[in-house]
DNA sequence: TTCAATCGTCTTTTT
DNA sequence: GACGATTGAA
């Protein structure tokens, strides 16, 4: 922990400011940005020509070297920005790699128009050859939730069982074959007949025509459109090869086969390409990536050099050992050797748990400790495997008064509400999205049912026109009951006049208006589920967010592409995320929980992809422990609740493939497991001095505000305690009782031992009276 | 058309 | 155990 390290070689920092160039390094033409650098660094910055493979374990400098890179090039005025062309996977990254551009070339860059995600820059690519592709100019991009949406009715029409034939399976199928480059004719036969008995390859040509009537793309076609644009107009081809002298490629390991060809293609007119990744760190295997692809790079590449940076700035020597180890059971792999200079440090703690709720117990209880020796929220993560996993956790900090943040989770966008809202946004400004419309046509609630949509698809079809048009020459008719004919007149009428305000409007009180106007708000304060007060939130924080965007296309612009908003409001907060999400950060202290068999390695995973699932998981491992600089804890649990039912676990094999030399067990002190823990911790919380810290106010307070689901106040084994505290019986109808998870509450109904009680908070449940005390 | 009850599913999720 | 999707009754 007391680590010494030069400040100048801390690679997590971004090189803001500080002392210039040394005297003689301004003497020798030294680049300011060229500081400090290992040789291996310096190397991978400087090897402007030709292929590079830079194999960048973890924590050695990667988006440093990348950066620098690109400072490099226009330092040495080699090219200018607009021929740099520079990919990463996620928006964040993009936004971090410009921001540190920027820094190192000091301050005002004229922007990088070609730095961005592949996505972006595919859109962008497509956009100006939209014709080309057969596309026009203001194509729109499908979501996932549309996507689904069109196959379901591809399916339907096709007269196929959508039961047997789910729409999100076809979608998957599609999305493998597009991450694969695969247009609809070049499916392999086998493939083609998994689904729907030989219709698959006809399902996604379907799709694929259909998408051209909607003027629509899917997000996978934002590569394959791009892809056969370059392979079908080699001019077009020509002059982006022209234009982008330097290519840069981040997180290489993650490239699917579609991005693949697309770079490879890109870098054919002797264009000099560098791709940053490591092999060790490849997790997406699911979503396409092919680990392959960095693994032959030498081959696609001849010529190729291949630059290891092995030296790790980050984390201390037990955790590294422990890292390297682990993933050196990895037989697919490049091999790296990760060196560092930092003292050992502390062993990576390992400790057994009951239940998944002793296990946040004890995180819990080591993150108060870590707090009190001065160490900041900020500075500690906690990794699981899975999203389930994360309950616990929030559950006891929200007891304990801990702040935490959950990274990655259920993003803004991609709530129902949000998505809503902005569907009737867009139908405003483009009436031809048919998907759109669909999505927000009976909602809310007036009367529209199937059967008036599947006339307007019929019309739609018929006259070859957009289902908002359809609708409008529908109305005019006698077709429907008179009913739904109001309705969708009145839904028509508004829509038009909201269009006519589009014009004059500023953009942000049209969304109120539209809202308003069109129930939606209303619906949700109509609905007295727990949820609906959130939803309103949401749409209000929409509302604010749109005020950064000049108009309302470019905001919608925006959110087909961006589907992150990073709300980092710097307050001290743990961290909590799943594997997956922390790959690319790191903190002081991480907790590793719930590395048990079944769960870590996860047996779907395994079952699905087996040795190769393996490996995946062992990187995913790898990735966990990385993030740590100084202190790692891995938990694990011997009872987990899976699908609602109690399961015996086992250890994960990975603790047994970490050495022991690196490991400190943390004997499982006796009072922890089963009854004897949870009542003492449960009259610890009784005591008055618990309720005035400041902690539990905070936790009341957001009880209050309603953030919580009906879960209520997450009271740890409320079942257990309750269950020896309370022998069942004599409960009368009208007695005040309390309940661990509902809380306050009268006795509606006895029922022998179950009750019916008309709860203060949560409204009325039935209970068993073992889980509710007198009051 | 709508609502309530039942059924089936349940890893990860950059765009 | 919990959620979303689908079914069947009003």
């Amino acid at each position: 922990m007391q680590k010494i390290r030069s400040a100048a070689q801390e690679m997590s920092v971004p090189e803001t400011t500080g002392a210039g160039p040394s005297l003689s390094e301004r003497a020798l033409g030294q680049a300011p940005y060229m500081e400090s650098l290992n040789p291996e660094q310096r190397e991978a910055i400087e090897s402007l020509d030709g292929a590079v493979l830079v194999l960048a374990g973890a924590g050695t400098g990667k988006t440093r070297v990348l950066t620098t890179r690109i400072a490099h090039i226009l330092g040495t005025h080699k090219a200018h920005a607009g021929q740099i062309l520079a990919v990463t996977f996620t928006n964040k990254a993009a936004r971090e790699m410009k921001a540190r551009v920027g820094n190192l070339i000091g301050g005002v860059v004229e922007g990088m128009p070609w730095l961005g995600t592949f996505h972006a820059i595919g859109v962008k690519i497509i956009r100006s050859h939209a014709e080309l592709v057969g596309l026009r100019p203001g194509f729109t991009i499908l979501d996932t939730d549309d996507q689904v949406r069109l196959l379901k009715q591809i399916i339907k029409a096709e007269n196929l069982d959508e039961k047997r034939w789910p729409a999100r399976q076809l979608a998957s199928y599609i999305d493998g074959w597009k991450n694969r480059g695969l247009a609809p004719d070049k499916v392999p036969d086998g493939e083609a007949f998994t689904f729907a008995n030989g219709h698959g390859q006809d399902l996604y040509r379907i799709y694929q025509t259909r998408l051209k009537d909607l003027n629509a793309v899917d997000f996978g076609d934002l590569l394959l459109e791009c892809l056969r644009l370059f392979q079908e107009h080699p001019d077009v081809l020509a002059s982006y090869q022209q234009r982008f002298s330097y290519i840069l490629v981040d997180e290489y390991q993650d490239t699917n086969v579609a991005q693949y060809l697309w770079l490879r293609l890109l870098a054919q007119g002797g264009g000099n390409i560098c791709c940053v990744g490591d092999d060790d760190q490849s997790i997406y295997g699911w979503r396409g990536a092919e680990v392959d692809n960095i693994l032959r790079f030498d081959t696609d590449f001849p010529g190729a050099k291949v630059i290891r940076l092995e030296t790790n700035y980050r984390s201390t020597g037990h955790i590294l050992g422990a890292a390297s180890s682990l993933i050196a059971h990895n037989e697919s792999r490049l091999g790296k050797t990760l060196q560092t200079d930092a003292d050992d440090g502390e062993k990576i703690m390992l400790q057994g748990c009951w239940d998944h709720d002793e296990e946040a117990r004890v995180v819990g209880e080591d993150i108060e400790q870590y707090q009190r020796q001065g160490h900041r929220l900020n500075d500690i993560a906690i990794l699981v495997r899975a999203s389930f996993q994360m309950r616990a956790f929030e559950d006891r900090f929200v007891t304990l008064g801990l702040d935490y943040r959950v990274i990655g989770g259920p993003r803004f966008y991609e709530r129902q509400e949000i998505k809503d809202a902005i569907a009737y946004l867009d139908v405003v400004m483009n009436p031809d999205n048919d998907l759109k419309f669909e999505r927000i046509f009976n909602t809310p609630k007036r009367g529209l049912g199937d059967a008036t949509l599947q006339l307007l698809h019929t019309h739609a079809r018929s006259q070859a026109i957009p289902l908002f048009l359809a609708a409008r020459a529908v109305a005019e008719t006698e077709e429907l009951k008179p009913r739904a004919r109001t309705a969708l007149a009145e839904l028509l009428k508004q829509f038009e006049s909201w269009r006519g305000l589009s014009e004059s409007m500023v953009h942000t009180e049209l969304a109120e208006l539209v809202l308003d106007e069109s129930g939606y708000t209303a619906m949700w304060l109509a609905d007295r589920s727990p949820k609906a007060e959130g939803r309103l939130d949401n749409l209000k924080e929409l509302v604010r967010f749109m005020e950064e965007f000049p108009s309302l296309p470019e905001f919608l612009e925006h959110v087909s592409l961006v589907m992150d908003t990073s709300s980092d409001d710097g307050a001290d907060k743990i961290s909590l995320m799943t594997l997956h999400s922390a790959k690319g950060l790191e903190f002081d202290a991480i907790f590793l929980a719930g590395w048990e068999e079944g769960l870590f390695p996860h047996q779907r995973h395994l079952d699905e992809t087996g040795q190769a699932g393996l490996e995946e998981e062992r990187r995913l491992a790898h990735v966990g422990i990385t993030r740590a600089k100084k202190r790692a804890k891995i938990t694990f649990t011997q009872n987990r609740l899976m699908h609602g039912s109690w399961q015996t676990a086992t250890p994960s094999r990975f603790i047994d493939e970490l050495p022991e030399k690196h490991v400190e067990v943390v004997e499982a002190a006796q009072s922890y497991g089963g009854y004897g823990m949870s009542r003492f911790d449960e009259k610890q919380a009784s005591f008055a001095s618990q309720y005035d810290t400041p902690g539990w106010q905070r936790a009341q307070r957001r009880h209050q505000g309603g953030h919580k689901t009906k879960r209520g106040p997450a009271t740890i084994e409320g079942e257990l305690v309750a269950s020896s505290a309370a022998p069942g019986s004599g409960f009368s109808v009208g007695e005040r009782v309390f309940h661990q998870k509902f809380g306050y509450g009268a006795i509606c109904t006895v029922d022998g031992n179950k009750l019916i009680v008309d709860f203060e908070k949560a409204g009325r449940k039935r209970v068993l009276d073992s889980f509710v005390d007198r009051h």
